[in-house]
DNA sequence: ACAATAGTTGACTAATCAGTCAACTATTGT
DNA sequence: ACAATAGTTGACTGATTAGTCAACTATTGT
């Protein structure tokens, strides 16, 4: 019973994505994502108690859309090393694609938000930290089998290796909205990882 | 001639510098910065043409003063690569220094304001990037002097393998400030900096 | 038909925002 | 002594902020 279910709070949340993404949680006001979404600011609070609810909900959804390509590149299917092979074209591939669209490098969603938001709200900086745990785990998966196939010696520290390799390929994303410019992410990225895993680039 | 010089102009970078570091630009107002060095907003007027104006000299000045940290860790009386030993431990230190005064891990200063603002505001975006730019020669030319020392590899590409190692030491600086926490990087830092390097830790 | 439910609306706070300004004051060199 | 200069002040603007609320509407199951 009651009225039917509306796309308005899916909407609420893909538009605060994107323009947080864009710009940053503190630029992005409660009525600049109304208005985007073409929402009226009692529907807002009607689906979320307030703005940083709703950037948990975005953090949330964008992890699930994104879950889709990760579960894809790191199948148990692709041998370990081409994962991270499949890893770098991804990042740089959607990075691009983005940096079309938005006209600007947009750099890592979760780290440009957990970062500024850190000082200010714990809520936040747990969600975020909890989501890149999340994607850290991918990579600890695929170093664990690379031991076990020999590409790796037994005495690697799989959780250690797995934080050493998510904080350079991070950085370099961060970095990239920093700078501008995805040629440093194109030029090296592949080359840092491989080094980092110490195995060596087969191109 | 005229009335002499006083401080206020330095009491408001500092002032910026500490609330914008701990919290974000978008966080702090130009009142609470007023209101934390004691002078009246028509005092910052007089010294900064707007908020932003203000936010770059604080990164000028950051990077003076640690300037001098940069120049003894990286001088050329010290082997490089204990230039790099050096550097860590400068990292995890100040980084602790700062998480007792403010309570909590602030992570890089450039790179959590540079990551915030590079959608908004083009004049701090690159003001951090050409900071950040500054600090990753620092690294290039101990590189340098470890291929002249045969510690690594006539074959070496400097500034690639410089701009690697710096997304790498920012990725764990920016990540323990969301973490919240030094303990990943007081345990991989070190590491992690002599994998990238291709050289064995001596301990 | 109708009541329960879910969703929408726009006007409304009260606080805060960045930035302005004219009047005022303290100190300098001469 | 005094004028030029540099620094200070507090009241002010107009826009924007996050969040509230009571009235309203559309749709559901029965």
């Amino acid at each position: 019973m009651g009225r039917p279910a509306t796309d308005t709070k899916q909407k609420l949340i893909s538009t605060a994505s994107e323009l947080i993404w864009k710009n940053s949680y503190g630029s992005v006001s409660v009525d600049d994502i109304c208005k985007a979404a073409e929402v009226k600011k009692g529907s807002f609070y009607h689906y979320f108690k307030s703005k940083a609810d709703l950037a948990l909900a975005s953090m949330e959804d964008h992890f699930e859309n994104s879950k889709q390509d990760y579960e894809r590149i790191f199948s148990q299917a692709v041998p370990p090393i081409k994962r991270f092979e499949g890893l770098v074209e991804h990042i740089i591939e959607k990075q691009s694609d983005i940096s079309i669209t938005y006209q600007q490098v947009c750099g890592c969603p979760y780290a440009t938000l957990g970062s500024e938001m850190a000082g200010q709200d714990q809520d936040i900086r747990e969600k975020v930290d909890s989501i890149l745990k999340r994607y850290e785990d991918y990579y600890a998966s695929a170093i664990r089998d690379m031991v076990a196939q020999g590409q790796l010696p037994k005495s690697t520290d799989i959780e250690c290796l797995a934080a050493e390799l998510y904080c350079y390929i991070t950085g370099q994303v961060i970095l990239a909205r920093i700078h501008n410019s995805l040629e440093p992410l194109k030029r090296d990225l592949k080359n840092g990882v491989f080094r980092i895993l110490n195995v060596k680039d087969m191109h």
